[in-house]
DNA sequence: TTCGTTGCAAACAATTTGCAACCCT
DNA sequence: AGGGTTGCAAATTGTTTGCAACGAA
């Protein structure tokens, strides 16, 4: 990684007020890297990490996630029970989901309209609402 | 459990093709007996199992459970990486969790309009589409 | 120096599975 | 009788945690 994507990754690090670490900052390169918005698993992005020239141990890369999602530098997405993903886009927009390879992509944001959403009951609020389309191959 | 309504899970699983075993109509009349929509994860029908008069096994929970969603007669709702959740509802509705207590119930069928829905993407059609409202103690 | 962070291994929790006994049809 | 179903225990899978070594401030 050259310099300017070290700032650029040190910058996100530092507006969720998160220490610069070497894997901290090697994963965030992984993720942000290129300014494409990306859906991860903590095996998935292990693996990347692995090819990349900066190892993480797995452990490290499960924490970091939830670290990183709990600052609000990732949005938790649960489609299966199992595995949990994470998406470097922090916005409510809907997902597509391939129910055959377990794949998780953005779904185009502006083909969604919600016209009305049910409201919060007493005492609550809408942390956030996730929409999941699920597809089956034909 | 009487027998007119032993009557309606037996049915209930006949129209799925199930065997109307012990078990499988012991779970049934948790899950449908009063007529009401019921949200259950493996280890709270379990739990009601125990407390009633016909026992069964966790694993025959387990494996009941995926048997009548695979069979249609449920619908598993994922909201959470750790749990499996089953709605006695199989239609397309929202879903209020709470993140706090994790409990899962209908959001208002009625105020959820959606104008606009992203189209399949050529090759696949649209399983379902799982609309979560995560709800945050204000 | 101080305290947050990492990494390994062990612990965990939810779920699935192998297999022998059992029970619908 | 024959094949689906059950239940126990053991195995799996994804994830978290205890703790000693390490590194950023």
């Amino acid at each position: 990684m050259d310099h300017n994507s070290d700032t650029t990754e040190a910058t996100w690090l530092a507006s969720a007020g998160l220490r610069p670490t070497r894997q901290r900052l090697a994963l965030a390169h992984l993720l942000i890297g290129d300014g494409q918005h990306r859906h991860v698993t903590a095996e998935s992005l292990y693996e990347a990490s692995r090819d990349s020239d900066e190892q993480v141990s797995l452990a490290t890369v499960y924490n970091t996630l939830r670290v990183f999602s709990d600052a609000g530098l990732l949005r938790e997405i649960t489609v299966n029970g199992a595995r949990s993903y994470f998406d470097t886009n922090v916005t409510n927009h809907p997902h597509f989901f391939w129910e055959d390879t377990e794949e998780l992509m953005d779904a185009p944001d502006e083909d969604l309209k919600i016209a009305q959403l049910p409201k919060a009951p007493a005492g609550t609020e809408i942390a956030k609402v996730d929409v999941v389309i699920r597809l089956r191959r034909k």
